[in-house]
DNA sequence: TGCCTTCATCCGCCTATCCGTATATATGTA
DNA sequence: TACATATATACGGATAGGCGGATGAAGGCA
C-alpha cells in the first residue's frame, strides 16, 4: 500500500503530470521537455528521476541524448491507470496547450537534434 | 492541471488511500476508521479534511457522529478513476486486511454506535 | 587531447505537509 | 445547566520534497 501511495505521488505535482501527459504520445528527450515546460534543466531532470524511481518511465541513452518513454506497467491497477490517463489527460486544455507547444518546437527545430 | 495534480495528491499518502479503500464499500464514521487504521483521532480527522477539500469525500452529520462517504465525482477522469479504484484496490492484501479488521470491529462492536 | 553539448546530481534555501498532544466545538443526555 | 462523547482544529516540531544555480559525468567531434 505504501508502494501504491508512492505510485500516485508521482502524479501529484503539476510538472510531473505534464511530463507524463507528453510521454503518452511517445518518446521525448530532456530538451524537448525543457522546451515545452519552460523549466530549468535541473528541475526537469529531477522530476524525471522521480518518475524513474517510481516505475513510471524508462530512459534510453542515444548518443548525448536521453530519451524517456512510459515504462511497461507491472500491475493491473497501473496498466489500467495508464489507459485511463491516455484517454482523459489529452482532453485537458493544459495538456492540449503543451501538445501544441511541442509541435511548434518540433517544426521550428531550434535545437535538440 | 494544478487541480488534477492536487486531486492525485489525495491518493499519495498511505492513510488516505486506506481510508478511500474502506469508503469504497460504503459510509463510515470517524471512529470506524480509527479502529481500522489504528491512528489517533486527530490524524484521521486531518486526512478526512484533506479528502473533503480535494472533493473526494463528503461528510454527513448524524447526531454526534460524522459519516463519511465518497463524493459524486464531477469529471470523467475522476469518475473513471473511482471505478478503477473500486475494481483494483480490493485486490491488494493491505486493503483486504483492513476490510477484515473492519468486519471484526463491527462484529464485536466495542464502541461507536 | 581538449572542447562542446546533454543530462544527472549536489547544494542550500524554503514551503507544504506530516505527526501527535492539547484544546475547542457540537451534540446528546441527565 | 453540567457533563460525556465524537469530531474538528490549533499548535509546534520534524521531514519530505519543491526550486534554481553550480558542478560533475558521459558522449561526440575536431
Amino acid at each position: 500500500m505504501r508502494t501504491t501511495a508512492q505510485f500516485f505521488k508521482a502524479l501529484s505535482e503539476e510538472p510531473r503530470l505534464r511530463i507524463l501527459a507528453l510521454l503518452l504520445d511517445g518518446e521525448l528527450c530532456v530538451c524537448d521537455l525543457m522546451a515545452v515546460l519552460q523549466l530549468p534543466q535541473s528541475t526537469i531532470s529531477r522530476h524525471l528521476a522521480y518518475l524513474r524511481n517510481t516505475g513510471w518511465v524508462k530512459g534510453r541513452r542515444g548518443g548525448v541524448w536521453m530519451y524517456y518513454r512510459l515504462a511497461e506497467m507491472e500491475t493491473p491497477l497501473a496498466r489500467e491507470l495508464v489507459e485511463l490517463l491516455s484517454k482523459r489527460l489529452p482532453e485537458l486544455p493544459d495538456t492540449q496547450q503543451d501538445y501544441n507547444t511541442l509541435e511548434d518546437f518540433r517544426r521550428t527545430k531550434k535545437k535538440c537534434a
